[in-house]
DNA sequence: ATGCCGTATGATATACGA
């Protein structure tokens, strides 16, 4: 059965509800993966979100901070949320779709101002919970089973990931440690990189723009921090992996476009 | 470019994002 699973990091879901109304009503995906939805459990847009068709829902979130929500249009069972680097600070849910697919959803810390860990905590949990991925994904590459993994990994890996690679090189999301952990992760887990399956590594491609570069369109000062990744056993099912780059020129919108992954 | 802007909070300033 063909599957259409976004992956979107709101700014927080209850902030961005008209959003979700209008992108659901575009895209039509089957799942939908969120970052950053900033609410707890119990103050969930249940009632809202179920409106939009969504009858099953995995969430798991904390007030102010993080976040993450699975919302499906099919069953799911087995709802996990994985502790990383021994926080239980809502940054991972995973659930098994129907068809068997593992699906994993991450927001992956941002990593404060600079890239230091020695003088930069929160750069040293950025880098503990990459390892930490890498770490789990050895545990399971080639078991053969059907796996997606998608979120805000807050990294842009490739050169071309970036408005201007040289310029960014000392900015949090492309330096090289991060660009090297996050492809240790990819490779450690023996993962698919499916946008750039589809979009060749030598093109530009970005999820994310700044809020606070207000000629963000024209300059295209853009990074790609939001991935789909998906396991070899999904290799032949891969069809499409777009960026909706539209909804970022939405009316308050968050400062990451949704991303949305194609299988047949 | 340590500035630009958006969201959340026991808020009218501060933390955080990346």
């Amino acid at each position: 059965m063909p599957l259409t699973l976004a992956s979107w990091n709101v700014n927080s879901i209850r902030s961005r509800l008209d959003h979700l109304r209008r992108f659901v009503e575009i895209a039509q995906p089957d799942v939908l993966c969120l970052q950053e939805t900033k609410v707890t459990d119990d103050l969930f847009p249940h009632l809202e979100i179920e409106a939009l068709g969504y009858p099953y829902r995995a969430v798991k979130g904390m007030k102010s901070y993080n976040g993450t929500a699975i919302l499906s249009r099919r069953p799911f069972t087995s709802q996990i949320s994985t502790a990383w680097c021994g926080r239980d600070d809502c940054r991972h849910l995973s659930v098994v779709m129907d068809g068997d697919i593992e699906l994993h959803n991450f927001y992956v810390p941002a990593g404060g101002d600079l890239p230091d860990a020695e003088k930069n905590p929160k750069f040293a949990h950025k880098l503990a919970f990459l390892d930490a991925m890498a770490d789990w994904g050895r545990t399971i590459a080639n078991d053969g089973k059907q796996r997606i993994l998608v979120g805000d990994l807050n990294v842009a890996p490739l050169e071309t990931d970036v408005w201007d690679h040289k310029k960014l090189a000392r900015v949090i999301t492309h330096t090289p440690i991060e660009r090297d952990r996050l492809t240790g992760v990819l490779k450690a887990g023996n993962w698919i990189d499916a946008q750039r399956r589809i979009v060749p590594p030598e093109e530009k491609l970005f999820t994310w723009w700044s809020y606070r570069n207000r000629n963000w369109p024209e300059e295209d000062k853009g990074r790609r921090l939001d991935h789909l990744w998906i396991s070899p056993a999904l290799e032949d099912r891969l069809a499409s992996a777009t960026v909706h780059r539209d909804v970022r020129f939405w009316e308050k919108p968050s400062d990451h476009a949704p991303v949305v992954l194609g299988l047949t």
